[in-house]
DNA sequence: TTACCTTGTGCAACTAGTTGCATAAACAGT
DNA sequence: ACTGTTTATGCAACTAGTTGCACAAGGTAA
């Protein structure tokens, strides 16, 4: 449950229209939360009803309108309680890694080109992430602020590290196994 | 869609009851793709009207009694079928994370005792697993499927690894800030 | 022999997220 | 003017996962 609060940080950072929230959570926000546009929508309105954003009165609101949010002190004080408040880790589920649990019971092949993708995109990722870290996180001692978003893109570089090197080291097991796998011996 | 997998992939490795099942998610299998009880009888019930698995006719099946599973030679196909397959990876939300962010636009008051609970327990489940490496992947090259799922685990340690650092350094980060956060400055 | 606990299976209702499409305005080209 | 594209908002239906509870059989203990 935390779209909503999620929403809340982004209209808190920046005040946005739908269309400009569902864009910044294709970077920034959704790389550890996405959200397709229709969430977001619909999550706006739900806030809005519930008295904790409501939207700028610029232009009348139509269809094809750009309609733009700010957060009420009702929403901010709803995230602060759900900032504070204790949380469970919600259980991961990883579909490669599932892919290579079963792998090892029917067979490896096909396997090493996905893996081979997956390498590249992390690739990608992490690269990108080193670049928003040298673009917005210049060496030398920031504000509060700075420093948890910089903590924040610390924990999606490391991550992409691990799975970038991770991959290699499972390509470099998979090529050495027979393609059948344990499955199907030769 | 990757339920059914992770089961056909469990009966694969062992035939078994519902309760059995649930109770391997709830270890091993569920480390990297967690499922409730009821899910877990809900899809056996499906996978078997698809003919993908069937019921082990050892005692009648009623209510109460034990009734046991196990995959039928157009299950094993599926499973080969879905892994050699190219699949998206999906995107990852991660609530910690975010609670992050919102803590730098709405303060950190609340915080700490939260990360260090988070960091307890990842300490906890990486000492789960390296007790499981050591116990079940001693030393020495073993088959294609012994090194496939010691290549699992080592995703399992590597991420606790990287959480209890990450944590570490991120309650070392918020100890050094205002409690309330740059929302809140002093 | 009733009273309770554990094991095992399952339904129903709910919440969260995804997919596919509809609508409308603004703008660009021809 | 008309066609097509982009921007912007949104509904409806679906899939996946969660929560809460019900029910039956068997053991166990007063």
């Amino acid at each position: 449950m935390s779209l909503p609060h999620a929403i809340l940080t982004a209209l808190l950072e920046k005040k946005s229209s739908g269309l400009e929230l569902t864009r910044r959570f294709d970077r920034s926000i959704g790389y550890f939360w996405s959200a397709t546009h229709q969430q977001i929508y619909r999550e706006l309105g739900k806030l809005e009803a519930d008295g904790l954003i409501r939207a700028l009165p610029s232009e009348q609101p139509a269809r094809g309108q750009k309609k733009s949010y700010e957060v009420l002190p009702a929403g901010r004080a709803e995230l602060a309680r759900w900032t504070s408040a204790s949380q469970d880790p919600k259980p991961h589920r990883d579909a490669l890694l599932l892919r290579l649990r079963a792998a090892a019971v029917v067979g490896t092949a096909g396997l090493e080109t996905d893996l081979r993708r997956h390498l590249e995109l992390h690739e990608r990722q992490l690269a990108e992430y080193q670049e928003i870290e040298e673009r917005d996180f210049p060496p030398g001692r920031e504000g509060a602020e700075v420093r948890l978003r910089h903590l924040v893109l610390r924990a999606g570089i490391d991550l992409e590290t691990f799975w970038t090197q991770w991959l290699r080291r499972a390509l470099a097991d998979v090529a050495e196994l027979p393609d059948g796998g344990p499955a199907e011996p030769a």
